[in-house]
This record gives C-alpha cells, sequence and structure tokens, in this order.
DNA sequence: TGCGCAATTGAGACTCAGTCTCAAGTTGCC
DNA sequence: GGCAACTTGAGACTGAGTCTCAATTGCGCA
C-alpha cells in the first residue's frame, strides 16, 4: 500500500472512531497534503485544487484541516509570517525549524539533547510541558554563499517577514 | 532619572537619528508600555488609552510599535495566539517563554546552555542564526495544583490558543 | 512674526485569513 | 421510503493589521 493511501486509511480510522465519514472532498485534500507537501497554507491548498480542477470551498478545507489537527497527522504552526503554516506530522516525529530569512527556506531539525536541556528548565521551573516550538531564524548556507549578511537580530523579524512573502 | 524616562530618551535618540520627532502620542504611548507591562497587545494599549482618555488613534500605535520595533527596544512576538504579542526587551536581554495553557501566564527564561546548543545545531547545518524563538506550552505550577492535567499533545496547539482566549 | 516643508495624525476604508451560518445535498440505517 | 446525522458550498461576518488622504503640527529660517 503507497504512503499516501496508508494515511489517508489512518485518517480514515480516526473520522470512523467518531462517527464521521471519508468524503470525496475530504480525500482529494489528504492525497494533495500527504502526497509531496511538509509545510503549506490553507490558501495554497484552495488554489491547488481550485488549479486540479477539484471543487472544493474554503469552508471545507478549514474543517477538514482542524480534523486533520485533532488527529494529530498535521500540526499548525507559525513560520514567522502574519498567519498559519501547516505541516505533516509523519510518524508523530517532533522536530523544530531553521527559517532562512533571505529565500524562505525551512530546514527541519531534531535534537535530543536539546530537548532534554528544555525538560530540566521546565522541571526547574516545575512547570509540564506538553508542546513546545523553536524557530531559529538566520541565513541558510545557500544564501550565505551568494554573499547575503546576517542582518541585525533587532530587525530580523519585520525582514523575516518580508522576505518570506517573496517567495509566493 | 526614573527608569521610564531614560527608556524614553534612549528611543528619543533613535527617532532623531533619522529625523523624526517624540510626538505627545508617542511619549503618551510609550509610559504606556515601559511603565509596567512586559507582554501586551496592540488592542490591549488601544483600550488602556482611551481609559485613561489619552486620544490616540489606532493607525498611529500600530505605526509607533513599528518604530519600536525597528528600535531593538520591543520585540515582536507569537505566543501562540493567532495575532502578535509584543514585549519590552529591557537591557536586549534574550529569553524565551513558558506558557500555560490553562490560565494564559507566561514565564520567561534564558538558559546559555540552550543557546549554545543552538548554536552547534546551526554549525552543523551550515546555518547563520540571526534570532531565535522557543515556545514551550503545558500546565504552570499553581494550575496543576488545582488538578489541571496536562492535554494531549496533539491538541495543545488549538486548546492553548482557546484557553488564552479566556482571559480576555 | 510669518513662511514653507516635512513629519505626524486620525478617521475610516480596505485587506485578508479564518470563522460562522444556513439551506441544500448525501449517506446509512431502520 | 423516510428519518436523522453528517457534509457541503456560498457568502456573510469578524478582527487584526495596513493603507490613504486630508488636515494639523512644529521646526528651521528669513
Amino acid at each position: 500500500m503507497p504512503a499516501v493511501q496508508r494515511e489517508i486509511s489512518r485518517f480514515q480510522n480516526f473520522l470512523a472512531a467518531q462517527g464521521l465519514k471519508l468524503t470525496n472532498e475530504r480525500s482529494a485534500l489528504l492525497r494533495e497534503i500527504f502526497s509531496a507537501h511538509y509545510h503549506f497554507e490553507a490558501d495554497e491548498l484552495l488554489f491547488k485544487m481550485k488549479e486540479k480542477r477539484v471543487k472544493i470551498s474554503r469552508a471545507t478545507i478549514y474543517r477538514t484541516l482542524e480534523l486533520l489537527v485533532k488527529s494529530g497527522m498535521v500540526r499548525r504552526v507559525h513560520l514567522g509570517e502574519d498567519h498559519y503554516h501547516y505541516e505533516y506530522v509523519s510518524g508523530n516525529s517532533h522536530h523544530d525549524h531553521l527559517i532562512c530569512t533571505t529565500c524562505g527556506a525551512v530546514i527541519e531539525f531534531h535534537d535530543p539533547i536539546l530537548e532534554e536541556r528544555q525538560r530540566e528548565i521546565c522541571d526547574r521551573k516545575k512547570f509540564t510541558p506538553t508542546f513546545h516550538n523553536l524557530q531559529i531564524l538566520g541565513i541558510c548556507d545557500a544564501c550565505r554563499r551568494k554573499g547575503e549578511q546576517p542582518t541585525a537580530p533587532d530587525r530580523v523579524q519585520m525582514i523575516g517577514e518580508a522576505a518570506m512573502h517573496l517567495r509566493k
């Protein structure tokens, strides 16, 4: 069974467990999401479905994304822009992000030492963690070679957001 | 010179350097921001200024916040909600956040070991970092004592946001 | 003191992501 | 068939944030 099909079945199980159904609209959207894109936006999906002549409304896209987030198969994240991004969580593996403020590239990483240190900090503050979210903004290797200079830290937030819009 | 006045002068220097002026509106807003609030929202400022019978428009608030971010004295952050929060950066000290998904409390912390580890990760990925942003969501000590249970990690994002709205 | 110019302001229109409503359509079960 | 629950799309709505534009302020200079 191809990976996409397997993921769709997983979601179908999740739906069935609460008396919900896997409709044509939902499975078309899942095929889109699970086929290639680790990071995506709601509007991007709307656009791609339109391109593919698949009839699906904005409301349904948002509704399906909400279900996917509830199922744990998709995560809703902020990547420095002013709206949400979604990311496909394959096998529940947790990771964090390096985000290039020049080209908008998103590089995933996972580091157990970092995670362990975070647990220690929470212990010390008597805080019970359930989830975390780390973004490191900066310049990726490719952009640095092209001569891009790191920006003053104070301004990164704004410039990072501006740069990400360029991708579109 | 009281701390607030010192900060206002700092901002005035920043403005002067680009031929901009410290107007009454701007200094009233600065007094509000620098007097007590480490974390705040644009709308909250608008409300407080109205309460204090200080006449200032929404456009001016956003414009001044933009200048403050550019000056490096204020940082624009996401704290799990769907809109921006701002935080006053005293003495440029960097810190990250523990955010209670039950009561919305924001606890700041700074950990050099964590920072060092992040630098190592960037080195390994040949990534030149300029800024980072770490939020740990979970249950604070006070809420845990009151018997709040940690939520399934998958759902924290959504529930965290919902809980934060309750604060209002 | 008055002039001119650039910076500044407020009101309100606008944008855009995301949510909500509601009537109509679909599906499965008795 | 008929009911009930689920689902959908269209479009209205919301709310944070941005933009425009005409009116105002305030400084430098004569």
